[in-house]
RNA sequence: GGAGAGGUGGCCGAGUGGUUUAAGGCGCACGCCUGGAACGCGUGUAUAGUAGCAAUACUAUCGAGGGUUCGAAUCCCUCUCUCUCCGCCA
């Protein structure tokens, strides 16, 4: 949600700012339905005052017992009443209007984001660059020779649907061991405080992070009975990211500045409907339904979120590098960030079954975006309270970092397990597929 | 799922239609007192918004949303969350 106030004052900067995300708007409109709606809220409250202190003065002239002025009061106000309703009413619409352009627009680009259109105009982090890439063509993960007896698409459909897998054995277990690799690393090295949250959340934190209402065709509803569909506001959903069940621990609270910044994490299954991919990545286990992934969520102060979303960067890096998966660091462009963000870091793992880099994880540092939508405050110093900044990154997918290692570990004897792993898989050094 | 009890400021807690502009207490801040502290005394202490250069004034908010009324924390309806008992359940 964008500060009004911001936008009163240079609308033209916030429509040029809109642009480069590829947003066009009409910020005459946002203009107009602001003013209106004070100029209302002005005579709304004006005539409120009136009525208050009719009404006071009725119950004075009651407990004097003279009644004809008291009826006389009564009749005054009556006429009050009617004009108040309506101005509430033309108020209401007015604002329901404005709120619905608002949360619609997605945050502003920070000013070092590179203009553009699409991920053509992501720029590439040289310095951050790791690795040797595997620059001969491997078997991609999915045309590995018998995976099928690992990695099952073929029942997973049967049972649930496209865009589902099961995991069988060793695979089942690389996939385990590295959701506890990544947790230790991010709570022991990193300082995050490990979560265990909730997968189902409801429409006020779907709100709060912007997956409402824009990306609703994106999220899987929870229905447990029909009122559950005719109440709008009292939906239930399946997160896409435990960015939301994390980020949402802020909602509607005020925060000391002592305690922050907060640094949580938490391994979670993720839902996403996938509507708008149809037919993109469909072998294999780049995009699914379902998928685990190890979410970092710090909450900071105004003033430190830039120092923290490079230092959640290196976190996830941390991940990759013990892994010794060679990736790069891309800058996302204005018009390939995600709706919340106003800066976002992309690692991409290198694939050599696709001889390219792949998204493995994005790290995006929100502002006050979410914060205003959540209105999640903290009280600086002065007993002021101001909106908290949050930050989101993945540390990272599981599913796609399991990919990776099938595909840039591959020997003729099978898939060498990364040594960092091989605590977590009762010391296996070699996974026979 | 059934029955019952509840949700009031940072916290506890009074308040069942009109000086409640939310009593009182705890906590916190400042001042007085003190050699210094405690005690005591005094003052202040919510959030959001509208108007205004400002001081300030006003409006809204007692879980959320509707309704009744000249007037609602208080009465009515719907929803939601918490607690107790029963049922079901990993």
């Amino acid at each position: 949600m964008h500060d009004i106030q911001k936008i009163r004052d240079n609308p033209k900067k916030f429509a040029e700012l809109q642009k480069r995300r590829g947003v066009k708007i009409d910020v005459e409109e946002i203009i107009t339905l602001d003013s209106s709606k004070r100029t209302e809220m002005t005579k709304l409250q004006n005539l409120q005052n009136e009525r208050n202190e009719l009404s006071k003065q009725i119950g004075l002239q009651k407990g004097k017992d003279k009644s004809g002025k008291a009826n006389e009061l009564i009749n005054k106000v009556h006429d009050l009443k009617d004009q108040i309703s309506q101005l509430e009413n033309q108020i209401t619409v007015t604002n329901e209007h404005l709120e619905a352009i608002l949360l619609g627009l997605p945050n502003l680009p920070y000013d070092d984001v590179p203009i553009g259109s699409d991920e053509s105009f992501n720029i590439e982090i040289e310095a951050k660059r790791y690795g040797k890439i595997n620059d001969k063509k491997t078997a991609e993960h999915f045309e590995i020779d018998t995976i099928e007896g690992m990695m099952d698409f073929e029942t997973a459909a049967r049972v649930s649907g496209s865009r589902f897998v099961y995991l069988r054995g060793q695979l089942a277990l690389l996939e385990r061991a590295l959701g506890q690799f990544m947790l230790d690393t991010h709570t022991i090295k990193n300082g995050y405080t490990e979560i265990a949250p909730p997968l189902i959340v409801n429409n006020s934190s779907m709100l709060g992070t912007a997956q409402l209402p824009k990306f609703e065709d994106d999220q899987f509803q929870v229905i447990v009975r029909d009122n559950d569909l005719a109440d709008q506001n009292n939906r239930k959903w399946l997160i896409p990211t435990a960015e939301v069940s994390l980020t949402n621990i802020v909602r509607e609270k005020i925060t000391d500045k002592a305690d922050l910044p907060l640094r949580f994490v938490a391994l979670t299954s993720c839902f996403r409907a996938e509507a708008g991919a149809a037919g993109r990545d469909t072998r294999g286990m780049i995009r699914q339904h379902q998928f685990q992934k190890v979410e970092l969520v710090s909450i900071t102060e105004p003033e430190l979120s830039d120092e923290e979303h490079n230092r959640m960067l290196e976190c996830a890096e941390t991940i990759l590098k013990m892994l010794e998966l060679p990736y790069r660091v891309m800058l996302l462009s204005s018009g390939d960030m995600g709706f919340s963000a106003q800066k976002t870091y992309d690692l991409e793992v290198w694939m050599p079954g696709q001889q390219a880099y792949r998204e493995i994880s994005s790290i995006s540092n929100c502002g006050d975006f979410q914060a205003r939508r959540m209105k999640a405050r903290y009280r600086d110093g002065n007993k002021n309270t101001k909106y908290l900044h949050t930050l989101n990154g993945s540390g990272v997918a599981l599913g796609r970092a399991l990919i990776a290692i099938l595909e840039n570990y591959q020997t003729p004897d099978g898939i060498q397990v990364p040594d960092v792993l091989k605590k977590y898989m009762n010391n296996l050094s070699t996974i026979k597929i």
